[in-house]
DNA sequence: TTCCAGGCCCATG
DNA sequence: CATGGGCATGGA
């Protein structure tokens, strides 16, 4: 069957899957191979403004990818005079915020802390290759938490998680067992879906932020990572850089913004992680 | 060898 | 409430 074609505008499906937010989907091709959710997905930007995807996924991927997101209206309520974020903004324009399955995005990030984004990726492929449903030769769903939970935290250790092996499965026996549901927690306002997902065992402020963004579509959340932090720091606060501290940071970020701001982080982090803005083998200042 | 990575937990003050 | 040490692993 020959696949599908969506019209697309503002939008690049590489920075978007290489930009810090997924860390499964493989180059197949000219295109990109993944699962979203339970289904396997081919995805493939023939030019800027078709994307080809696998045959009755349309409406699946068009979700998936937040198509529907106006950036142009994103756009117009960013700071317009704001030199740094708006470099960052022409470096991948059509960068989307996506909205992944909860677990699967909550359980990613567990596994990321303190981790380099490749060894985030390495482990999410060997979660999904030992303990997810396999529905291809290459290509496995992500684990359930009750697979976790039953897999137990000596075979997570087996997945090079070190320390957060035990974190990974304490949540997901919360998650198994019904003592929070993600799903209903999606009704709480900002303030107390963070709170809900700081319940968990490994997950603080900087995680639970992500969740919120990257699955619960929440565009006003502002995960705080080393790079954003170095790079708010280094772009905005120049003359000073230690006299804010993180969590002044985040309130500098609230306001300076608005209301997307999530947006504006994602452009930031993109543009920090992988222009060379900051290279990595600098010694302190 | 040393430093660092999409941080969080816990013990102090 | 704010701060600092500890934590597993692997790449630069």
């Amino acid at each position: 069957m020959p696949p599908d074609t969506l019209h697309v505008q503002n939008f690049d499906l590489a920075s978007t899957l290489d930009s810090g937010q997924v860390f499964h989907w493989s180059r197949e091709g000219e295109g990109f191979s993944g699962m979203i959710g339970d289904q396997p997905v081919r995805l493939h930007q023939r030019d800027e403004n078709t994307l080809l995807v696998s045959p009755g996924s349309s409406a699946l991927v068009s979700h998936y990818l937040g198509l529907d997101h106006d950036l142009a209206a994103i756009q117009k309520t960013l700071p317009k005079r704001d030199k740094p974020l708006q470099r960052a903004l022409k470096y991948a324009p059509g960068l989307r915020i996506l909205r992944q399955p909860m677990w699967e995005c909550l359980a990613t990030f567990i596994t990321s802390s303190l981790k380099q984004v490749p060894h985030i990726r390495q482990i999410s492929l060997t979660l999904r290759a030992k303990f997810g449903v396999q529905v291809e030769p290459e290509l496995h769903a992500y684990p359930t938490p009750e697979a976790l939970a039953k897999a137990g935290e000596q075979a997570l250790r087996g997945c090079s998680l070190g320390y957060r092996a035990k974190f990974l499965h304490q949540t997901a026996l919360r998650i198994a067992d019904g003592t929070l549901d993600l799903e209903a927690i999606s009704a709480l306002d900002d303030a107390a879906l963070e709170a809900a997902l700081c319940t968990l065992p490994g997950v603080g402020p900087k995680i639970a932020n992500c969740v919120m963004l990257f699955a619960y579509e929440r565009l006003g959340a502002f995960p705080v990572d080393v790079w954003i932090e170095r790079a708010l720091r280094e772009l905005y606060f120049a003359d000073a850089p230690d006299e804010l501290s993180s969590k002044q940071l985040v309130a500098f970020a609230h306001q300076h913004f608005g209301p997307y701001r999530g947006y504006a982080q994602q452009w930031i982090f993109h543009h920090a992680r992988t222009s060379g803005m900051f290279s990595r083998q600098r010694k302190g200042d």
